[in-house]
DNA sequence: ATAAACTTTCAATAATTTTTGAAAGTTTAA
DNA sequence: TTAAACTTTCAAAAATTATTGAAAGTTTAT
């Protein structure tokens, strides 16, 4: 019966990659980029191409297209091994880093882009007796307002350094 | 020349629904879900299914379980006219209150279950004198400990008052 | 009861996103 | 050079997700 109340490495293992890319996917990143960072952020040393492919399952186009994914978005690196010519990937361990990559990059490539069109939108003009145009103009400044606020508050979480962000925020946070 | 520094509201609607329905997709809220809101939210007066369906070009079906859908997330609500059988929908017009409504949803439907998976993984016993035992822990510890504070921030700001929150956290973000 | 007005369901279809894998490309060592 | 070791590409296929629309269901008025 004790026999239960253990967990297998190797299926805790599995049991967090599963979970890891079941929220990337929730959150609009892909499963399998998800899974992959998960098993490099659990691996103690650097992985190739081959040792991911097979530990998921996964193809080796996609497995290299996923790797240069992470890559891009800053959460892993290459490494190279002395007298070896495969490429070998080890993940940022450090998850306070990887939250403000992420931050970075959605905010980058989603916030920005929104808040370009939300300013364009801003300046519409028209009929300020208009119910139409009135109810247009207000819902885009209060959502512009909004975003403006996330995007600044981001700005300020990139630089800021974990134990004073968690610190001044949980003070706040009562 | 100048008629081109000017948006027609048409013109603008249209582009704020797009920016809504992309924005949503790339959170893994699906298009049109965001695209209906979008369109209730700029509307001064309730509208019905058919108007709906009509002006985004969408089938009652995906019309009817979109609204369901949007019902269920607390963005919207149905309204009845007097003397009429049809159902009315409207958005809450508050930008604060879809922030929060948003935040609960997710919370609830992705962060929890993650934290609960995560607290399981948290007790698996193994050989600390093992790397791979001591990396996995570390990382899920980690990981644990952010998702954490992360709830512990959402349940606080669902609680909060707009002035009150935004005042705080731009004192501290400064 | 009946029928008109309206809403919901869901199997089939369409659209989108992800993955595959073999061929092409590149680098290195001899 | 050449060839082995390795990486990248991308068109086709598979998997997933979203949408349709007609039929079934419900409500209301008479």
């Amino acid at each position: 019966m004790l026999l239960y109340l253990f967990m297998e490495l190797a299926a805790a293992k599995l049991k967090f990659i599963e979970a890891w890319g079941k929220l990337g996917s929730e959150w609009g990143i892909n499963r399998t980029m998800a899974q992959v960072h998960a098993l490099l952020l659990i691996s103690p040393e650097a992985l190739t191409t081959e040792e991911i492919m097979e530990t998921l399952s996964i193809s080796r186009g996609n497995a290299n297209m996923t790797l240069r994914d992470l890559i891009g978005w800053g959460l892993i690196e290459k490494q190279h091994k002395a007298g070896e010519r495969k490429e070998y990937f080890f993940a940022d361990k450090d998850v306070w880093n990887i939250a403000r990559q992420v931050a970075k990059e959605r905010k980058k490539r989603e916030l920005e882009p929104v808040l370009k069109v939300l300013n364009e939108l801003s300046t519409v003009t028209g009929d300020e007796k208009d119910p139409a145009f009135k109810t247009f103009k207000k819902s885009v400044a209060d959502i512009n307002k909004l975003a403006g606020n996330v995007d600044k508050t981001l700005e300020t979480m990139l630089k800021a350094e974990e134990s004073w962000f968690w610190g001044s925020v949980l003070k706040v946070f009562k």
